[in-house]
DNA sequence: AGCACGCCGACT
DNA sequence: GTCGGCGTGCTC
């Protein structure tokens, strides 16, 4: 009898699987597929996942080499989450080594033992309570103050290493004295009361009970629902089903979609909540993680990483936003969580339901062609009116900082009659571009081919794309004059404006850099809420999830941005922020009004979105897509390459293009420049590979992916496969 | 990706 | 005479 094998998908760039002896004195019998082993690779000793245990190896058997230690007693990675990492790896031409590693929260990548609980917790025994911590203030300080800080409650190690220096030995003693003890973190949010919620309109009814009704099965479900026609009230009644059957749910949300707010509404259900997102530490995910594993975790929220979150009675997936670009990895393994959101519900057949209120293009496809079932919210719960969406011309108009008089008046009026105004410029800083009167100069990045943004609260010029930060010169660094100007507009110069034509006002700025310091964002979300700021001013930051329903004008300040750009989706794009900013208007009794301004008052775009809304703008927009052979009619694949010398990504795609030959049904387009060549010290470019079949595509990469790997040109640069890419940068 | 091996320039 | 540059090969 042959020993056993394992075949390990090993965290290793290499797009193979590799086998290992079992550990020496453990019966094989047990070792099954999902668990984790350590096994020596080349020199170094990695953390890798089982994904069958064979008999044979393609491999003479000198060459195999023996695992150390198989780590986990029952598998980590599950059925359906199995299957989905094998279905991923293969659908996205990626190593399976990574892509099963993506599948684990870092704690447990890193081959931490996968014990229940999360980071310790300290708190006061009973005895502790009863100490005066005065009397310890003489030789023992730091055992006093963490008397003092545990007597609000109990207290985690960060929590503790920004209060305290050196506290570790201090509570030792503590504990050894009997006055502290320790315990784990559950790491689920707690069951709320179970509560009913609002009686459902009829839209919502129908909704529901097509989702109830589907529950058992795998059915794809596309929910479009206007800003505010209460898709989350159907989530939750969907979510009440899946539970009432014994099954889990899992939601997933945009990055900065998981508000405190948005969570609160998930606490009726009367369930523990898993939380997974980037802003926990690595216990934290890692405990959240295993509730759900476990089953302790009835409903999992997170974002697009949580799809793969490994759930033993699944019974519902919801993609809330299910447009919202944050879904697609950009770097690495380049998933979109939406996509295997799809692929998970068909291989653990359940329901998958898809919403927004400004759908994909690509989902709208699908439920035209009757793939997805559509269900429809039209209308805006408690007679909430919709607001009407006015162009401004700004042609000719004299601006004061981007702004024309038409904006300002109405900004006036609105703060006259006691209204709340949002008002949204997709640019942070206070000026993209610093320029020389005398001579020209225009400050650039020395490591990208892009402008240097001014920031003036801090003095200081940023690069957006690498983060290059260096002090504002003091004269023009090319011929020494003075007289450097701030040329065009971001939030912050905004932000000056209307401190000057609004000086009674308080203005609320969101962005990233306003919103960087810890817990300023809530300040900031407080400051728009209780009306202390009755201007709110905002990069996409402010487009997405936050409800204000005070605000009753919504200002779009420059629309223009995405009219004539190269990016086949930047009219999508447009179309989807702009209807999402103007859904942050007249949610309550009162109705709203947006302004667009605009140098393109014509442009149909624009004027469609004003005139007919979302729906028409994504119609045309995909009958043009159609023309033009164009995803969701088409199919893409990129291959990105960057390297430190100008020729050496070119030179790899032109090899890589020759290695393609002339395929079947197959366009191999380029290899082109990147949009922005140069980005961060790094030579960039492309090869776009184009087909009407998706099977075509597939068969193509499958063949050509290990040519390409083997160029001698592949050495030389950095290259990655982008398969289905929402950015072409 | 790491990490070795291996063959050519400027330093104690 | 060595230290170290990064080209090339390999990882069960």
């Amino acid at each position: 009898m042959a020993e056993t094998v394992l075949h390990v998908a090993v965290p290793s760039p290499v797009r193979r699987l590799f086998d290992y002896l079992p550990p020496a004195g453990d019966d094989p019998a047990w070792m099954a597929p999902g668990m984790r082993v350590r096994v020596p690779f080349g020199r170094q000793r990695l953390t890798g996942v089982i994904v069958a245990a064979g008999t044979s190896s393609d491999l003479p058997a000198a060459k195999l080499r023996r695992a150390e230690a198989v780590l986990d007693g029952r598998p980590l990675l599950t059925g359906d989450i199995l299957a989905l990492l094998h279905r991923a790896a293969d659908y996205y031409h990626h190593p399976p080594g990574e892509v099963f590693a993506a599948a684990l929260p870092v704690r447990l990548r890193d081959g931490h033992p996968a014990r229940p609980g999360g980071p310790p917790r300290w708190w006061l025994t009973a005895e502790g309570a009863a100490v005066d911590p005065a009397g310890l203030d003489g030789r023992a300080p730091v055992q006093g103050a963490l008397l003092r800080h545990l007597a609000n409650g109990s207290a985690g190690p960060d929590e503790l290493s920004a209060a305290h220096a050196r506290w570790r030995d201090s509570l030792r003693r503590l504990e050894e004295r009997g006055w502290v003890e320790q315990g784990r973190d559950s790491c689920l949010e707690p069951a709320g009361e179970a509560t009913e919620g609002p009686a459902a309109g009829p839209h919502q009814a129908a909704a529901i009970t097509a989702i109830t009704g589907a529950l058992g099965g795998f059915t794809p479900f596309l929910l479009e629902g206007v800003t505010g026609s209460g898709k989350t009230e159907v989530y939750l009644r969907a979510i009440e089903a899946t539970l009432a059957a014994g099954r889990q749910a899992l939601v997933l949300v945009p990055e900065i979609g998981l508000t405190p707010q948005a969570l609160a509404r998930f606490r009726r259900l009367g369930v523990p909540l898993a939380v997974l997102h980037s802003g926990m530490s690595d216990g934290q995910r890692a405990c959240a993680w295993l509730a759900a594993r476990h089953g302790e975790a009835r409903v999992v929220i997170g974002t697009r990483s949580a799809i793969f979150t490994p759930l033993p009675e699944p019974g519902l997936i919801i993609v809330d936003e299910e447009h919202d670009p944050s879904y697609k990895q950009q770097e690495g393994f380049r998933y979109s969580g939406r996509d295997l959101a799809l692929l998970r519900g068909q291989l653990a057949g359940v329901p998958v339901v898809l919403g927004s209120a400004t759908p994909s293009l690509e989902s709208l496809h699908q439920a035209n062609e009757g793939r997805y079932q559509r269900l429809e919210l039209p209308e805006r719960a408690a007679g909430a009116v919709a607001p009407g969406v006015e162009l401004r011309d700004l042609r000719g108009r004299t601006l004061d900082e981007g702004l024309g008089q038409p904006m300002i008046q109405a900004v006036e009026r609105e703060l006259a009659t006691g209204g709340q105004v949002l008002l949204f410029l997709n640019r942070r800083g206070y000026a993209p571009t610093l320029l020389c009167h005398d001579c020209g100069f225009v400050a650039h990045c020395e490591r990208c081919d892009a402008h240097l943004t001014f920031h003036q609260g801090r003095g200081r010029l940023r690069c957006h794309h690498c983060g290059a930060d260096q002090a504002v010169p003091p004269a023009c660094p090319a011929c020494g004059s003075l007289d450097v100007r701030a040329i065009g507009l971001g939030t912050e110069r905004i932000e000056r404006a209307l401190e000057r034509l609004f000086p009674e006002t308080g203005v609320a700025r969101i962005d990233r850099d306003s919103t960087r310091a810890r817990g300023r964002m809530e300040e900031l979300l407080e400051q728009a809420h209780s009306g202390e700021a009755r201007i709110l001013l905002g990069t996409q930051m402010l487009a997405k999830g936050h409800h204000f329903p005070e605000v009753t004008l919504v200002g779009i300040l420059d629309a223009d941005q995405g009219l004539y750009s190269a990016d086949f989706r930047a009219a999508e794009r447009l179309a989807q922020l702009v209807t999402q900013v103007a859904g942050r208007a007249g949610r309550a009794e009162r109705p709203g009004r947006v302004l667009i301004q605009t140098h393109h008052p014509d442009h149909p775009l624009l004027q469609r979105l004003a005139e007919e809304g979302y729906a028409a703008c994504a119609a045309e927009a995909l009958a043009e897509r159609r023309l033009a052979a164009l995803p969701p009619f088409s199919h893409l694949a990129l291959l990105r390459a960057e390297a430190p010398k100008a020729d050496a990504p070119n030179a790899f795609l032109a090899a890589a293009a020759r290695a393609a030959g002339d395929p079947a049904n197959v366009l191999v387009l380029g290899p082109v420049p990147a949009p922005m060549e140069r980005r961060a010290g790094r030579y960039r470019a492309q090869l776009l590979l184009q087909a009407d079949r998706r099977s075509d595509l597939h068969r193509l990469l499958a063949g050509w992916l290990p040519e390409v790997e083997a160029l001698p040109e592949a050495r030389r640069t950095r290259w990655s496969l982008d398969v289905d890419p929402v950015d072409l940068t």
